[in-house]
DNA sequence: GAGATAATTTGCAATTCGTGCGAACAAACA
DNA sequence: TGTTTGTTCGCACGAATTGCAAATTATCTC
């Protein structure tokens, strides 16, 4: 994703305006890698300026990625997450703690799909679920339970 | 998935009772191709057995996935999908009829997530997002429009 | 076959994520 | 400073899915 600064040009360009909630979303963005989902963002925006809206903090994702700034995934918890990495790359998730890691996959633009005929790919995208480093580390001493597929999931910490 | 024969089998073994409805999404569930929602189901049933519950298919359809007979798919439509075909294998989507079609991909097992360290893969999943065949013929005579992300997304069911 | 028992089915309420809407508000520009 | 138009925000609503409790019914036993 584009810096502040960039955004708010950006922003401009599209004869949209620049407000203190827009920004301040920007903000809590920029280099976040923590796939954080609308909740997770608006409580942490709420900190920082109380009574900010969780409409307000949708509203503002959903242009973002519309402009094509901020990526939607949707691991299938039932929630959507977003990335400020646009670049091309794809997810590791970890069962145990639910970290999302962004990774690469070399040559992964040259997986076809065998099967159909004449399928014309616009796009790829490769989920690893597994276990991370960490957790598997942890594991070997006090075995914890896995992560079960939850509506109700927030941005998950690694607690490591 | 397994015929409705021996998943009748597989049911008493688990000591689960063998209901009317049971048998019925089995046989709905048997060689289906069409990654159908709950609610897709339940229509279908509905018709050949009036009255059956949404729940009950619901419940079905967990617990056969819970028994590793189904697989449940989720592509951020915001529906849970449920897919018989429990080999291994992966998804292409049309972006233009929304129809789901179950394709291989070659040595998919050997890619690895570069990015993580010590990352212990247990699962890989590839989508393939683009045009079929039979809308990329069409759309060349008379241009048609591209299906959005909806929550209410029924099985697609290719208009060719 | 009749009865006992425990699993099922069902309908309805409740929950969660996300969006539509309208009124109050505030950037941006003249 | 005033006007214009885009924004914010709270609330109600919609869709998907699950929890719960009462009424049923598959199964097993005798």
């Amino acid at each position: 994703m584009n810096s502040p600064a960039v955004l708010a040009a950006t922003y401009r360009a599209h004869g949209r305006k620049l407000t203190p909630q827009r920004q301040l979303i920007f903000s809590l963005l920029h280099d976040n890698t923590t796939h954080p989902t609308a909740d997770a963002l608006y409580a942490t925006a709420s900190h920082k300026m109380p009574g900010i809206s969780l409409r307000t903090v949708y509203q503002t994702l959903n242009e973002l990625a519309e402009m094509g700034e901020l990526q939607t995934i949707d691991l299938g918890e039932g929630v959507t997450r977003f990335d400020p990495n646009v670049d091309d790359h794809h997810h590791a998730i970890c069962n145990v703690c639910g970290a999302i890691t962004d990774v690469h996959v070399e040559r992964a633009s040259a997986l076809r799909p065998k099967g159909v005929d004449g399928f014309n790919v616009d796009d790829i995208g490769v989920v690893f679920r597994g276990v991370c480093a960490s957790c598997e580390a942890s594991s070997k001493r006090s075995p914890s339970p896995q992560v079960k597929k939850s509506k109700s999931a927030s941005t998950p910490t690694p607690k490591h």
